[in-house]
DNA sequence: TAGATTGTTAATCGATTAACAATC
DNA sequence: TAGATTGTTAATCGATTAACAATC
């Protein structure tokens, strides 16, 4: 079992290698890459071997074969659906950043109760009504929610979700969510990282 | 000298106490907050001891002393400004986002360098173009800034923010800047988060 | 007073780092 | 071979937790 961080800096190795196979390059040290992705070569080096892949010593990390051992690892096989709930300014902006920008993890689907919104087709996404949570969720086999409602209402709309079977939640929703154990919630709390960004701007 | 993680949670709780406040609450014990923030009453104690507040044993905090404690170590008295580069989809839902969300902190300009969004208001924020970034930030007194441009361009962007005085940046971009050590980035990767809830979600 | 809660210490835990033998 | 780099261990570091005396 690995925690959240090892498992952000492989998503992120993916994605700085991704880059650098389209410019060309063949093979990558433990210390070039850990440049790149701003940590020490000795975490490349354990985070990779704890995915089971081997370098060459001399030679380093075979990038392509590193991709697809990363990918191994962190997709699952046939692929995760993902539901966007609450499709105000912040979701519509989301829908648009991750259309199309990883195959394996698609949003297939968005929640609104505005009856304006409800059945268009919104940055390429259809929208359905809240009420629907269950069948659509169950239809079109989705296990991950991106959460981008009002605070007030996120811990109720949270309920629904995991009611209708979802397993994780990216929750956008400037609040703490109570889920069961079985849950796992990543926070994304832009107010949180602003103040934190102005306290150490102002304190250094 | 307090490290992030303390600090993001300070945040947290003046966020949690100030909805308390409105609902008349007049005193919260370290177990109450905890709960509500997802973190341990020992935290809670600790994160309040470190920046000088004292709570009444048997009766807790008091809610309205303790925000004005927090505020006290986390605002500057004077305030801080922010400029937003990069007025794409993210950018502009930012901008809408934090609108008049915290009045110490408000977002005074944004740059872009698309002259159909140069000069026009955009969600209430002034744009200008990224070439004046000296200027403007020197102008308007602005030590932060929110980075939504696209990946490719966010070291360059960076550098020129870094060159015009900013002293910290709440970075959207999915790269990892490289900047000079006294220069605070907060990093925020949706798709690194969105991968970490794929993978948690799907191996729990 | 008795009970509840704080402030603070020592113990625990986990992640990170440094170091180096193994290996191509 | 010599040199560079990996895989892996032990040491370090910092944050968290548990515990409890102090206090209203």
């Amino acid at each position: 079992m690995i925690s959240g961080k090892p498992i952000g800096r492989l998503s992120l190795y993916r994605r700085l290698l991704n880059s650098l196979l389209q410019d060309g390059e063949q093979s990558i040290c433990s210390h070039d890459l850990a440049a790149r992705a701003g940590v020490t070569a000795a975490q490349v080096r354990r985070d990779i071997m704890n995915i089971g892949y081997s370098g060459n010593p001399n030679r380093g990390y075979d990038v392509g074969k590193l991709v697809e051992s990363i990918g191994n690892f962190l997709d699952a096989p046939e692929g995760q659906n993902v539901v966007l709930v609450g499709v105000g300014n912040l979701g519509r902006a989301i829908l648009a950043f991750f259309a199309g920008r990883r195959p394996k993890l698609s949003i297939v689907a968005a929640f609104d109760n505005d009856p304006e919104k409800i059945g268009r087709l919104i940055k390429g996404c259809r929208c359905y009504s809240i009420k629907h949570a269950d069948k659509i969720i169950q239809e079109l086999d989705i296990s991950i929610a991106t959460l981008c409602v009002p605070a007030k209402v996120a811990q109720e709309v949270a309920d629904i979700l995991v009611q209708a079977g979802i397993k994780g939640i990216l929750n956008f929703a400037p609040v703490p969510l109570h889920v069961p154990y079985y849950l796992y919630v990543e926070d994304i709390d832009m107010t949180m990282s602003l103040e934190k960004v102005a306290y150490f701007a102002r304190i250094t």
